[in-house]
DNA sequence: TCTTCATTTCGGATTCATTCCAGTTTAGGA
DNA sequence: TCCTAAACTGGAATGAATCCGAAATGAAGA
């Protein structure tokens, strides 16, 4: 299995999106910190250590094109910035209410809380399913 | 079945918290606007509506201390206000990426996204599991 | 290798939801 | 009716994210 990051760049190369050495920076900065689900500011602060120019609005745009391209997957939050997931693979995240860490279950396995709280030591307090898509009337409507 | 409202006022005295015109026209147009999911600026301009003297500040943390208590669900988006919905029972949110309206479709159903297709005629294109809760760090620390 | 130009980047200004704060009002128990 | 903690106000502050015009640059073609 090719490793993420050459993967990523893969991507980025049949979309016709141009290599630069910022997105390079995000792509490792996205890749080395995957399990801590990067912010921006993050990405930002490791993308700058390796030495490389970039600056904030590029990091915000970068990754929105990304995400809108589906090469990563953007997780959003009240009150805290968004976070980024390299893993599109189908897994629920477990976020805990007090440190704010977010942990990946995969699936398919029990959504039984119960089934969670004994495989990943994670006690289920609140559950949010969302399921985003066309509605009835869009699917209607031309345009 | 007592109706939303009064079964919202109820709990509010039960948690000894007081009935203000401000709460008064907050629950009512969070039961009134129910199925739209509103936000804080719905919320306030509906409250203004019915001649209450209220302030947007009050909004806020009048939904926020009605959600910490659990009276109703506040459901978080990207660049687009929360939203807020007082059915605690357990649904899923389908949510319209063209035109932002978010649906119930209430579980225990199966939530395979062609049933969902099928029963509700929303097309599924992405899925959000969140289950928030505490971490085997967290649980283990005293504090 | 050089030229060209659409794409990308920059950084400062802007937006917008939400929170904060200090002063004022008020619900509801005594 | 009085008293006090709780609730409310509105303007300022915060912070994530976007916008914008100008400058830089990747990469395709000569």
């Amino acid at each position: 299995m090719k490793r993420k990051k050459e993967e990523l760049i893969d991507q980025l190369k049949e979309k016709g999106l141009k290599i630069t050495s910022q997105r390079l920076a995000i792509v490792d900065a996205l890749v080395e910190n995957r399990h801590d689900h990067p912010g921006a500011t993050l990405i930002f602060n490791e993308a700058r250590k390796k030495s490389a120019r970039v600056s904030l609005s590029t990091v915000y745009a970068t990754l929105k094109e990304f995400s809108e391209y589906g090469l990563i997957r953007q997780l959003e939050f009240d009150r805290m910035e968004n976070r980024y997931d390299v893993d599109l693979s189908d897994h629920v995240n477990l976020i805990c209410n007090r440190c704010g860490k977010i942990f990946d279950y995969s699936i398919p396995a029990s959504l039984e809380p119960r089934d969670i709280a004994r495989k990943a030591g994670f006690v289920v307090t609140d559950t949010r399913l969302e399921f985003h898509g066309y509605c009835r009337d869009c699917l209607k409507r031309p345009d």
